[in-house]
DNA sequence: CATATGTCAGAGATACTGAGATAT
DNA sequence: CATATCTCAGTAGCTCTGACATAT
């Protein structure tokens, strides 16, 4: 697909630039994350344990924006790897507390190589300061 | 989801925000479709023929980067609703031609008319210089 | 023979819905 | 009783693959 040819109706639409970009961002997305046989949402979910600690599963969904239904199968995978545990919250015993094992920390670090790659695979065509103002632009549309 | 609440590395990564705005995107538009019984893939079909007047499948395919599989389909739909014609191509037998019909012509008007209120939606806290940055920042990522 | 087009059936990943069990 | 959490099963829309027939 070539944008040039597309319709101009269509090209001036930010949602269909929108789609069409986040498209790009996610085979190159997947692609990084089958070599490495992971997923972007085991990304989420340690980041999030990494920087506030344990937390009940439906706070760490919140947080990123993953569905509960989601969260509980992404963190059978993630358990069965040996990267978090789940222990039931003495304070709630409805809850479950996620935490991140030695191995889940090296984990995250190896995905989140991944992910700056693709990052800079993504952006190549931006220099520095547009790859800012992107960022800004888009946080604000999500605030 | 709160933004501010995300992980750090999480909220640092454009394809991860661009993921978050695309899926809001995707959200406002098929509410928007839904509400006129049509979708964002029939609205680029009929503006690519509006502009560009009848072409092979193949070619409308291409210029909207829509699969010639789901082309088929949308294909289908369209002239069920006399929106759109296909004929066999004279000069060469394995294409069709698709044409626009006047019913088609008003279904473009309709549709984009939901369309632009959903960039509205999805803009509505970026002033109109900021608007533009974004569309040629994104623009640019296509090409 | 290699390629392009259109048609069809179906897979795969994502996002979501609904229901039930348990606990607050 | 109303709400929150977790689990599980299943749905819906979108994207893509593979196969086939036909035509260039």
């Amino acid at each position: 697909m070539e944008i040039e040819d597309a319709p101009t109706r269509l090209r001036s639409k930010p949602s269909w630039l929108l789609s069409k970009v986040a498209g790009r961002a996610h085979r190159l997305l997947a692609g990084a994350m089958v070599a490495v046989d992971g997923r972007a949402y085991h990304f989420a979910i340690l980041a999030a344990v990494d920087e506030f600690g344990p937390e009940s599963q439906a706070r760490i969904g919140h947080r990123c924006g993953i569905d509960q239904s989601d969260m509980n199968a992404m963190l059978n995978e993630l358990i069965a790897q040996g990267h978090v545990r789940r222990t039931p919250d003495p304070s709630d015993r409805r809850r479950n507390l996620i935490s991140l094992t030695a191995r889940g920390k090296r984990r995250l670090a190896e995905l989140e190589a991944a992910l700056s790659t693709v990052q800079d695979d993504l952006l190549a065509v931006l220099p520095a300061a547009e790859r800012k103002h992107l960022a800004t632009l888009l946080t604000r549309l999500l605030g």
